[in-house]
RNA sequence: GCGUCGGUGGUAGAGCGGUCAAAUACAAGGGACUGUAAAUCCCUCGCCUUCGGGCUACGAAGGUUCGAAUCCUUCCCGGCGCA
């Protein structure tokens, strides 16, 4: 018998039709009427906890597909310093949204968000599980959430100008164009003001699109390892990043003219890194990630030093929502 | 032993009579996030607090002063120089 989208089924009231996993324990009773949101699951968490694991582990079991949830894995050349999962490590399981951008150009949510729809379709279509696995959180809520970002791409000009003004320079002039927005924004974050200028130009003032989340149901499992094994395996990590010539890794981009300003964008391993510094900085990194999942209510947490099995994983999607 | 320079909060390090619970940096903790997101940005960081303040603090003990981290004395500890 051909395998279907397993997880389909899996209602956001937390029943579930029979035969899932094939797993007796898992069976109801009583039929339940179909239910069409089909499921995917989403592999989360901090750094270094072990996602990409689980997600393979998962994938083989359910006729899955993983797709990648990754700013910066998304990128060509960017293999030891984002830690890219190897193509041994993905055991023949189809991975997506990897190596798809070219580094020295920037790569949008927007433009993730967009990818990554049409592959949820064709993963759906095969009658396959999509598997999002990764820890960029804007990435997974764009995809989650459905967060419609406004049609304006990125002026390249107009940033280069507004990048030269003070903050209140910046904050004035968004606060001429669109005064809503002016209200609630980080004045400080320069980014941010810079980018909301750009909306506000291209439209005017438009309200902010309210979220419409797609027509999946989502299981979010989130892996966190306790502080201290989490530092062991951040500077396991790091170590074997160095020793597997990450500088060399740098070099290379370098050659292949990856700007210096870029490299520093692209994240602390890629701009003089230090052993010492890169811990670190991932360390903190690993708090902001942290931050952002901790609001996500809907996210089943996993302590990933302690052995994860598939099978809990499915009791969490059985009993989500109930 | 004499001389000399110094001992400041988790660390480094400024302050050298009041505006000092003490700059700044780092470490630590919390938070924001709608097209750069491992990015970007914010807050807290002696203790207590009804958030007005209150208390204990700049090696220790005394002293001078209306007032001391800041000046003086002695002691303890460290660096350096001379013996």
């Amino acid at each position: 018998m051909k395998k279907r989208n397993f997880l389909r089924g899996f209602a956001s009231d937390g029943e579930q039709t029979s035969g899932i996993f094939k797993l007796k324990k898992f069976r109801t009773k009583k039929k339940l009427p179909f239910l069409h949101k089909p499921t995917i699951i989403v592999v989360l968490g901090q750094t270094a906890t072990g996602k990409s694991d689980l997600a393979v582990k998962i994938a083989k079991k359910i006729n899955g597909e993983i797709i990648s949830a990754d700013s910066r894995q998304i990128y060509k050349n960017l293999d030891i310093g984002t830690g890219k999962i190897t193509k041994k490590e993905m055991k023949s399981i189809p991975h997506y949204l990897l190596d798809v951008a070219n580094p020295k150009y920037k790569f949008t949510v927007a433009e993730y968000q967009k990818l990554v729809e049409e592959k949820i379709k064709e993963i759906l279509a095969r009658g396959n599980t999509p598997i999002i696995c990764g820890g960029t959180g804007f990435y997974i809520d764009a995809i989650t959430k459905g967060i419609i970002f406004p049609e304006v791409p990125p002026n390249k000009n107009l940033r280069k100008i507004l990048e030269k003004k003070s903050e209140i320079e910046l904050f004035k002039i968004l606060k001429k164009i669109d005064s809503e927005r002016a209200k609630n924004i980080d004045i400080k974050n320069k980014v941010r003001v810079i980018r909301a200028i750009e909306i506000a130009k291209a439209l005017g003032k438009v309200p902010r699109a309210e979220a419409t989340p797609p027509p999946y149901k989502f299981i979010k499992i989130g892996l966190y390892l306790p502080p201290d094994e989490l530092k062991k395996k951040v500077e396991k990590r790091v170590k074997k990043m160095f020793k597997d010539g990450l500088l060399n890794e740098i070099k290379k981009l370098k050659k292949t003219g990856v700007s210096d300003k870029r490299l520093k964008e692209l994240g602390f391993e890629y701009y003089n890194p230090t052993p010492e510094k890169v811990i670190s900085e991932t360390l903190k990194y690993a708090k902001r990630q942290m931050t952002w999942f901790k609001r996500d209510k809907e996210i089943r947490w996993l302590d990933a030093s302690k052995s994860v099995t598939t099978k809990k994983i499915i009791t969490y999607s059985t009993n989500s929502g109930s």
